[in-house]
DNA sequence: ACATAAAGGTTACATTTGTAACCTAAAGAA
DNA sequence: TTCTTTAGGTTACAAATGTAACCTTTATGT
């Protein structure tokens, strides 16, 4: 089942909302991307480029049709960390890590979090 | 300082040779991706697309010319960082840290040495 | 001196990605 | 019923990316 299924950047935004609604109209995910200036041709095409390449599938049962993902948001997620893991950091998390941590947008809190994060993990 | 510049995944590898011999000729930078199947003119390519995007400069003194990076490796992986996070992650790195640790490929070496890290950011 | 290899430089070409126009049919507004 | 919005569907087109051929000059082995 582990297709490698490449989404782009400007695909990302429409599996998000798939992802989220699970089953939207076109034009339920055009009000979703309302925020962006992209044309309304430009959304059919993303999604249209999403079907072709098997991410999301449509129910066809009404008049207008329903969209929905094929591909789960976290195994894309995973897939796409470890692709970003090989290419930008030689494959070492840990080195993924020490940016993370060193990065001033990491919060206090946010920090903490991770430490419970990993901390729970700890007995598998 | 900061640019916008985009390194492809292809410039990448090159990226990575010159950010650890910081001083390659053209032939050594073939050695190094002698891994890969990429002619002689498609390293080339790269190399003089870092250039026009002013990745890498030349130093010409010599009659072989020696090629040296113009951004850090760091730099450069904090701001790839940044924008997976928000591309894949919806801008949380929580998220993000939460597959890293879920993920089978994290060892429990690896994930003490998270721990470590983390912990020892605690004081700032 | 001459053939080869290696480096510098220019041009090319298919695919992918971002972005969109345009046509048709159906559904709602007036 | 006629106009206007949507949805579905097809085609387009420039920029970015992957990948490379080809030409010229220079160093090098023999």
């Amino acid at each position: 089942m582990k297709k490698d299924i490449k989404i782009t950047e400007s695909e990302w935004s429409v599996m998000e909302i798939l992802w989220s609604t699970d089953f939207a109209t076109i034009g339920e995910i055009k009000k979703a991307l309302a925020s962006t200036d992209w044309s309304d041709s430009t959304i059919k095409t993303l999604v249209r480029r999403l079907v072709s390449k098997k991410a999301i599938a449509i129910n066809t049962d009404e008049a207008v049709f329903r969209y929905y993902p094929l591909i789960s948001q976290q195994d894309c997620q995973r897939k796409e960390t470890k692709s970003f893991i090989n290419r930008v950091y030689e494959g070492s998390v840990s080195m993924l890590v020490i940016n993370l941590v060193a990065d001033s947008n990491l919060s206090e809190k946010e920090r903490k979090e991770l430490l419970d994060l990993i901390e729970k993990m700890e007995k598998g």
